[in-house]
DNA sequence: ATCGCTTATGACAAGGTTGTCATATCCTTT
DNA sequence: AAAGGATATGACAACCTTGTCATAAGCGAT
């Protein structure tokens, strides 16, 4: 947590602050980040930033934590709007979009994000903790419910479906974001989230 | 290319230098590599080092071509000694388990593959160039072939599949070299490839 | 053994990084 | 206005990085 001293300053030094740091996060992994560069462009002191924070991991946790919430926001927001059907080829189809949707509008955000996923593992567990089995668990019984209900193929290893889904996300996001990879706009990638999805839920349905 | 100096060599010093520069492409991205750890690995002197290479990008091109050689020559190996079937899910079903089983027996090698194809996206262009997109076309072809043959969905969209097949075999790749991370060992990973082909298999194939 | 080519060496410059700290400035309260 | 606490500053040490270069050592042929 960033000391009391930054939180005393005045608000559009503290955006300036928050932005650097955003921009840098956004183009270098946090190991490969550098204070300097967030001191340049935010124009504070290097004994400034000392003073603000313990070191570049304190104001990484900080600004982590507006991203995290930012999506969290944007997610139950537009989770809710349309009432949330129960189908859980809705369900995902929504998440999907959702994800490339954040990617879009907020591509520094999405691109820390990444960086995170993509990067050192020890480093993402120190700041993920136990979110990523959350969200394994999530899928997981989104996928049992689907069995329950009849819909999903009882013989599915709903460990590797999950796997699928989740890491599927993540690659697409990674794409997206990577700029003209394999499609060439926001729309193909919806597209593309949607087929792949067809071939998921063909792949994953129980026979009538 | 190694200048000549390299080359002649003795050797025993030629391998301890290749070693240690495949110990340390295997733990770093090349942008994150270090000529000083080599050299100290390596034994040999930081004025040694500029006598054999131009540079650091030098060394990574000849290592990275022994890799991309072994991988090849193992492909091609394993995937002669049993007839190639004309099944195009057979065909996939192999390259997965191919691609698992050379980064168990390889894991350095795999390791050097994983980064260039996880880290930054100029650096991978400038090594792989239009190798790529030639895999993409491979996977492409292949399902085209299977539409011909009435395997495959008349209106599946090829390129999202391709997609798929081909990120999701280095997804799986680097989920295991990131060791115990979805799955406990190696055979659990070969059963979730395996899985991971029947949900696609179930989700591109024509209707009867 | 001496000449000459090849190879080896580590000090060095120039640039980057982080964290500290003595000093200066600002601002509020008295 | 003077005192005192909070904030700002950039020089500095310590450590890393790369690429160069003068010098030294090895080694084969004459």
């Amino acid at each position: 947590m960033p000391k009391q001293t930054f939180f005393n300053l005045p608000q559009n030094k503290r955006e300036r602050i928050i932005a650097a740091a955003i921009d840098e996060f956004a183009e270098y992994h946090f190991l490969d980040a550098s204070i300097n560069r967030i001191i340049d462009h935010a124009n504070i002191s290097r004994g400034s930033f000392y003073q603000y924070f313990e070191d570049l991991e304190d104001l990484y946790q900080y600004i982590f934590q507006i991203v995290a919430d930012k999506k969290q926001a944007y997610m139950d927001q537009h989770l809710m709007d349309q009432q949330t059907s129960n189908d859980i080829f809705q369900v995902l189809r929504k998440m999907y979009q959702l994800g490339l949707k954040f990617a879009e509008e907020h591509p520094a955000f999405a691109k820390i994000g990444n960086h995170l996923f993509k990067g050192d593992k020890q480093f993402k567990l120190r700041i993920l903790g136990e979110w990523e089995e959350h969200s394994k668990q999530f899928f997981i019984g989104l996928l049992k419910k689907g069995q329950e209900e009849g819909t999903v193929r009882q013989d599915l290893d709903l460990e590797v479906a999950s796997f699928l889904f989740y890491q599927l996300s993540l690659t697409l996001t990674d794409q997206y974001l990577m700029e003209n990879d394999w499609f060439e706009n926001i729309n193909r990638y919806l597209e593309a989230s949607n087929e792949m999805l067809n071939i998921f839920a063909q792949g994953i349905r129980a026979p009538k």
